[in-house]
DNA sequence: CGCGACCTTGAGTAGGCTCAATGCCGGTGG
DNA sequence: CCACCGGCATTGAGCCTACTCAAGGTCGCG
């Protein structure tokens, strides 16, 4: 007879998570879901525009995002923010929390979301037990870095449109990846332009003009909170750069 | 009776490492050592301007940098160039390697160099028997992703002079912590200004008179291939941060 | 002495910024 | 039902930061 309380505690097994089924995510033996599900120890339901993490806080918690999505950024003393990332399903997050001393950035969610919850005292007997899921964690947070590289060299050196460009298909290969595209080519996912100019280190007036351009010429479609592809093609060749293939990753 | 086969093959014992004394360093237990030491098959040094890794490919070996400098870096494919970061002595590097299939970064030595030589299977082992030392990869991951994070805010977000200021602390910060600086406030690394421009995501001519602009203030000195805080003060308040203090952290 | 690597400076331009106003739309309260 | 408001997108105007092109200058080295 199931406990109610831990149905409360746990409201979806990690056997049957839905994310789990996605290729993209590598198969786990029995053992290590076993241990996935042992060191989960509850979700975590969030408001958008609730704060995840706070810099300069430390927190005892580790996430995965179940459904919903976040950004990560940091803040100027005088305000001027960039964003650093974005959170979607199936990535884990706060590692940084639990082996340093303090979040050097905050983590706000973009829409209503659920986590999953793990203790930040748990990673270690994960560590000390499980050489292929400490190698997975490693695997993550190298991935991560991956991804800022990236952001680095766009933001860096690539032009306005570039960046958008460039943005925007990252934005939708990481949605597709994941099964989240409304139809062939269509994102939703619920950003304004000030967050597009914050990560690409652009004005939002500046952001603004660029988009228009990208809108004009029938290359994306923008509404609301939503925007569409309409030429993949050029846009990756505004974008200067190679397309790069999925790869696939562990999920926590 | 030592063998010459094997002085040659390994110059530096671990147990004797001149990096180890540093007080930024963590004790490593003297079983962490041994595994250390038979964990490292070698050592390579590498000549100023030659490359230690490259992007697109992929590298049967990890590095400790024992000294000397190297730096990170992307290429657009028209050769716009993004410094990433830079590797300073205790650094581990190749990680990104070893993880994923490629590297998405090249790496090319400022100086003359020597680095510890790890081969990239050894590291499966190192999870698989050492859950400090995993845990000590993933920190340093991590730690490294930090790193990226804040230059992304730098460029991103800050003007040039206070990029400027900004990378100026933070490699005098770098440099003290490993005690490679000449005198107090002088910092000695072979890097020319369009490295810091390619790091900044600036030109070189505009770096130039930035840095012009602060020499002409008396902020710093410059000479060559080395410079020297004279106002560390007002440096730090153009940079617009808060100092942060140096972490103790792990050498592998 | 000449060459290469790097730093410096001038002049003109442009990409991106700020300030400011307007438009649009959905939600809420009278 | 309508007026109002807040959040977001859009547009105009003028400015300034940072860029490009182009010449030199300096210094160390063969």
């Amino acid at each position: 007879m199931p406990d109610p309380k831990d149905a409360a505690r746990r409201q979806v097994p990690c056997e049957r998570c839905p994310l789990r089924k996605l290729e993209i995510f590598r198969p786990f033996t029995p053992e290590e879901l076993a241990f996935v599900t042992e060191f989960k120890t509850g979700e975590l339901t969030a408001e958008a525009g609730s704060m995840l993490f706070l810099e300069g806080t430390s927190s005892a918690h580790l996430y995965t995002v179940l459904s919903g999505w976040a950004f990560r950024y940091k803040l100027l003393p005088d305000g001027r923010r960039q964003i650093l990332n974005y959170c979607f399903p199936g990535d884990f997050i706060g590692l940084q929390g639990s082996v340093m001393h303090e979040m050097q950035h905050s983590i706000e969610a973009l829409s209503n979301m659920v986590l999953c919850v793990f203790q930040r005292e748990g990673l270690w007997r994960l560590f000390e037990t499980h050489a292929g899921l400490s190698f997975d964690v490693t695997w993550l947070s190298a991935r991560s870095e991956q991804i800022i590289d990236q952001q680095l060299l766009s933001v860096g050196r690539r032009s306005a449109v570039e960046r958008c460009a460039h943005l925007l298909l990252f934005l939708s290969r990481r949605a597709e990846e994941l099964n989240l595209m409304g139809a062939p080519d269509k994102v939703r996912i619920p950003i304004t332009q000030q967050h597009i100019a914050d990560t690409l280190g652009l004005s939002l007036v500046h952001t603004n003009r660029t988009l228009g351009r990208l809108i004009r010429d029938r290359v994306i479609r923008w509404k609301g909170q939503e925007y569409e592809i309409l030429n993949r093609r050029r846009l990756a060749d505004l974008a200067e750069e190679e397309e790069s293939a999925s790869v696939v990753r562990p999920l926590l």
